[in-house]
DNA sequence: TTAAGATTTGTTGTATACTAGTTTGTGAAA
DNA sequence: TTTCACAAACTAGTATACAACAAATCTTAA
């Protein structure tokens, strides 16, 4: 029925979007018949998907869609703002016309998308856009790539995270000031702003509690 | 002979080692052979070493140690740069005594490798050892592992680099500086230390001219 | 001699049978 | 009714045969 590269994807995204909760099995077989492969290149999928922890794989047992651990969640949020802060100092005053109308473009996205309902899966796009922006602007689309492939926990959290409460304007506002920052050149007060951005409700128990079922123990 | 793991990591050894050349063709036929291990779970390996930048997979002809990439170098210098001025910077003022005692005694390990001769292996690895020590004292042992599975260039980078002259003494001399600022909780002086420290001579051509052999182009 | 085409050889990609461990369910005995 | 044992039905791990493709080489004709 379909390539290889396909049959990822279409993993990946149920597994992102939450179709595939976490904890359920995918066994190679099942896989085998679903998608009208041999077990072997099923195999080499399961692999890779593992490798970026889209899946757990217990030997002999089987393979099941991996739970979202928060330590991970945690960690990458701390990368992600280390990096940032840097990155965001290092275009400020420095970034082109082209740059500042790009990053103007997928601000007016967000503020459309936000009148809209339910569109908090869109909206975690230009969310994305907003940041690999920065990264792309700054000569570190490499370091961007290299940190989605471990954004498996982080974006799920993200999309239960914004379901709970109506967060979006906030970080449309947020993106607003940390781009005036950088045309402006106000570099002295990046640093609060991204902390707090990145790291918002991280530390709150209400996703423990209301999301336990996807939570890693 | 021998369990996938032991391969894998005997595999590695010799890449970062440099007894496998980067170009060299690396066959799952032939790997199959030499460790008495059919093709199934090899490829496996290959997938993974691929992964993990070890290896690049050309489908349907054939597998090759990777060749050295500087672009991939730099970016991960740039990672490190950011993350371990902001863990240096948290560590600065709190570091417990256990802490201050770990990180000199790593320093007097190195100090004693330098009296040695050809020891330029061991002292990557207490160069290592002492940057890791910084990630895990402040908490952050999990982003350490993380960079080191993109660590490839970067490793074979620094061993052809060491090489090329003594640089040991100045890297040592550096860290102990490093450790000082954190425990004098002299935190300003950090960026400019980390940045020449991480950083040096990676942009010079001298690399690129004498081990052009070694390097993507 | 040269150039083009067929052939051979070497590579990974895929399918499938077989191995071995784990879980689960069933039936008999206490 | 409960518990234990054993078999059957899963699972993934491995071996191996074969297909598909690429490249190099050899042959043949111009």
């Amino acid at each position: 029925m379909a390539s290889k590269e396909e049959i990822m994807n279409q993993l990946k995204n149920e597994i992102l979007s939450l179709q595939l909760k976490p904890g359920t099995m995918i066994s190679e077989t099942a896989l085998s018949e679903r998608f009208e492969l041999s077990r072997t290149p099923i195999r080499d999928i399961l692999k890779q998907l593992s490798q970026e922890n889209y899946v757990d794989i217990y030997p002999k047992k089987g393979n099941i869609v991996s739970y979202i651990d928060l330590e991970s969640v945690e960690q990458i949020i701390y990368l992600r703002s280390a990096l940032e802060k840097e990155i965001m100092k290092g275009l400020a005053g420095n970034l082109s016309l082209k740059g500042v109308h790009e990053l103007k473009h997928i601000l007016a996205m967000q503020k459309d998308c936000i009148s809209q309902e339910d569109e908090s899966d869109h909206f975690l796009q230009l969310d994305d856009a907003f940041h690999e922006a920065l990264f792309v602007l700054a000569g570190r689309g490499f370091l961007w790539n290299l940190i989605q492939q471990f954004n498996v926990h982080y974006i799920r959290y993200r999309k239960l995270h914004m379901l709970q409460q109506d967060k979006l304007t906030e970080i449309q506002k947020e993106h607003q000031l940390m781009a005036d920052y950088i045309i402006q050149d106000e570099r002295d007060k990046i640093d609060d702003l991204l902390h707090h951005h990145l790291r918002a409700d991280i530390d709150s128990l209400y996703f423990q509690e209301h999301f336990s079922e996807y939570i890693k123990k």
